[in-house]
DNA sequence: GTTTAATTCAAACGTTTGTTTAATTTTGTG
DNA sequence: CACAAAATTAAACAAACGTTTGAATTAAAC
């Protein structure tokens, strides 16, 4: 085992997205991850400040590459919307479990310290996104919309398909209980295809009325 | 106190919503119901029968109105749409615990029973809004799109700024804690308007590719 | 090879958890 | 009023919780 630390973190991560932090016990996590029970404790302090290294481990997950997104003059907004599509339907899919956790702890978490980095990277995300639209709307491509609802539109319908994968899988007339893989090999494209089709249709200026 | 079950029920919630289901001992909610803590177990049996016991209270507190919705013939297909988004909005911002519990508890609920429940409740309203935009679709009002997934982005869209009040706050920039009412009273009317215009322009044949 | 520091461990700590008990009080009925 | 059923209570239950302890083991440094 190369890093104990980040496979405990790993570990915990799983559990986390699965049960949600207060229906994981350090006991579950110790298990799992194959390690002493007081290894938690020893590494990280506390379950709690160990949920903080999980997201400070986690936190630029997405930041890095919409600010790249941005800065590449060669692509339309229109490119770069579908490009953010693309971006994000298989970022979250592919951390689901964090995902899970970013948009189901975010609310009930007990330390502001945990709760204010969260809102700060959603932030700085939405940000990176206003920059795009609004970069549309000068070349007059893209029409008047509310920018902050829109990425709520963005993520949001991507949520609702992640946070509870049987009704997910009910709706796409998947098999009961799928895998993991088949279950994101469908959920993907569909998610990509009817998002860029409505942000195509909200932000055109020709669909102005 | 009038029916003290129901009261329970109405705490629970509460709770439920705020701290989640794992995070909400019975304690907590006999001391904020101001019963004692072993009423709980004399009207519900057990933490976990509360929760279906709420859960089936709540359960049809959507169906009704969009089955009438759509029987309603004097209505187009686009004052149905616009008519659910306001029904959406409405319900989901004056029912915020229900909402949170059934979005946030959908996915790691223990019980089977109480997930299938769930299921099936989405499924229903699913169905009710598949037939209002068939019912465009057949009127040539509305041009193709992914049903399911345009539900989704519906609902996802309200809940990405329903599970995170300190977010949405930020994003609305209303002060840090703002009042319960105040937060719903501005939340409300943007996410109506956005959610129209953005289903307007997603559905509109016209805008047919 | 010895010494020091870092790691791992089984066991126990004191709380909190959901639930049950058994006695008591309140309520409704004849 | 008398009696049975329902409701309420304080106390206790065992189990699970997050965390700590102190000894044992491993690794690193000299």
């Amino acid at each position: 085992m190369a890093d104990k630390r980040e496979h405990i973190l790993t570990v915990a991560e799983e559990l986390f997205g699965e049960k949600g932090f207060d229906g994981t016990s350090v006991r579950d996590i110790a298990l799992k991850a194959g390690v002493n029970l007081a290894m938690i404790s020893y590494y990280f302090g506390s379950k709690e400040k160990l949920l903080e290294s999980l997201i400070e481990l986690r936190a630029g997950y997405a930041y890095g590459i919409l600010e790249e997104l941005n800065k590449d003059q060669s692509l339309s907004p229109w490119d770069k919307i579908n490009r953010l599509v693309e971006f994000y339907v298989d970022r979250v899919l592919n951390n689901l479990p964090f995902h899970n956790i970013m948009y189901r702890e975010a609310t009930n978490v007990r330390s502001d310290e945990i709760r204010d980095r969260l809102i700060s990277i959603k932030m700085r995300n939405l940000e990176q996104i206003t920059k795009i639209i609004t970069d549309g709307q000068q070349k007059k491509l893209f029409r008047e919309v509310d920018i902050a609802m829109t990425v709520g539109t963005l993520m949001g319908t991507i949520s609702s398909y992640t946070q509870s994968r049987p009704y997910a899988c009910q709706i796409l007339a998947l098999g009961y209980d799928v895998s993991e893989e088949t279950y994101r090999t469908k959920l993907a494209p569909r998610l990509k295809a009817h998002l860029k089709q409505l942000l195509r249709a909200h932000l055109d200026i020709k669909n102005e009325e």
